[in-house]
DNA sequence: CGTAATTTCCCATGATATCCCAACTTATCC
DNA sequence: GGATAAGTTGGGATATCATGGGAAATTACG
């Protein structure tokens, strides 16, 4: 994997990119919540693509970062130019969600009861440190501080595409993460469960 | 309730006066999350965006504080000036409420029996202490001077969003309790709950 | 009712964030 | 291979935010 080593050389395409294929992902935007019953964990909105691959990014000397183009793209289907990024409560990375991600994730944390130590845990956790960010008309945005100290972000970050929600990290660590990833879904023969599930 | 440590005198209002009675707002609880169209949010008023992130505000030599100019900006999708600051039953911290928050929670608490035990209690932790506030055209608020000394506050205090509340903090207590909150959401791997549940 | 204290309103300034413009690089199309 | 479009990068101007201080208005007290 090449890129752009203290600046200069390197393709630009995003990391392990393949050959060029339609961008329009149709199993996003066939994927129905209605379908089966049981427990649903997310809701796709309609319009909204999915965040994918991996994209090499810059920091720049006022805190600047390119937002990715696809990443763009995908937030464009909602019309939209606004996301959230957070740190993660797992990994050393940041977390960036789409407003409906964030809504649905508000929509079920409403449904707690007030003031259950529960709920303010996860309120706490979920919003006490989650920056509404929006990419100005050259697709870039402010980093702010907290995240960059917080994920040990450099000058060279990386976006990682993970359907609805992305990831941000600085390169190194996120291939000590996907090495981990790829081992467990190795050991663990990679299920995937499906959406219907008997009731518990 | 006493006035301003060092100065004279009580609440500038008659302290059985009476605040304005709530609006009706929904019950949230039976209010089904939508799958289909527009985003909404059970108990929360349309135009009311989320109070997000964490923000560091000094208190001046006039007691005033400066409100987050994000935090302006949701109440603005509200077109209020108003918020209301009430010491906080679990943490040592003041808890900040919006008008239409501050309506939902009075409405399910008309819920509840007249003169009962339970709706004394809540109704005494939750009113009884609760300040209405609005800020200036600076975008500024007069702290009273018991919540200031209810949370510890000192010339640094920290604003920290919760979704549809707030909370203002000591900045070091808040660090504690933020990381209280993320063991806790760690323990439980950040499950939050889904939509679609099976009577209790 | 007069006076003091407190609160609210108004104005100015510095710092920071956002917006705007231009140039460069890379990818795509013909 | 050249032209064009798209994406990225750099810098400066402008707008917004936060802060400090004082004046005016309001409230409380004797």
């Amino acid at each position: 994997m090449v890129g752009r080593a203290g600046g200069v050389g390197g393709p630009r395409r995003p990391l392990n990119q393949r050959v060029a294929e339609p961008r329009v992902i149709r199993a996003a935007r066939t994927r129905r919540t209605d379908q089966g019953g049981g427990r649903q964990r997310s809701r796709v909105v309609r319009g909204m693509r999915l965040f994918l691959n991996s994209h090499r990014a810059k920091l720049d000397k006022k805190g600047r970062v390119s937002f990715p183009a696809e990443f763009r793209a995908a937030l464009d289907g909602i019309d939209s130019r606004t996301f959230y990024l957070r740190p993660h409560h797992m990994y050393g990375c940041v977390e960036g969600l789409s407003q409906p991600k964030l809504d649905a994730l508000s929509d079920r944390l409403n449904q707690l009861d007030d003031y259950s130590e529960e709920a303010e845990n996860l309120r706490l956790t979920l919003f006490g440190d989650t920056a509404q960010i929006t990419y100005d008309a050259e697709g870039r945005f402010s980093m702010p501080q907290n995240l960059i100290d917080f994920a040990g972000l450099g000058e060279s970050l990386v976006f990682t595409g993970m359907g609805d929600v992305f990831q941000i990290w600085e390169e190194q660590a996120l291939e000590r993460r996907k090495a981990e990833a790829r081992q467990k879904a190795r050991d663990n023969r990679l299920t995937v469960p499906g959406t219907a599930r008997p009731p518990a």
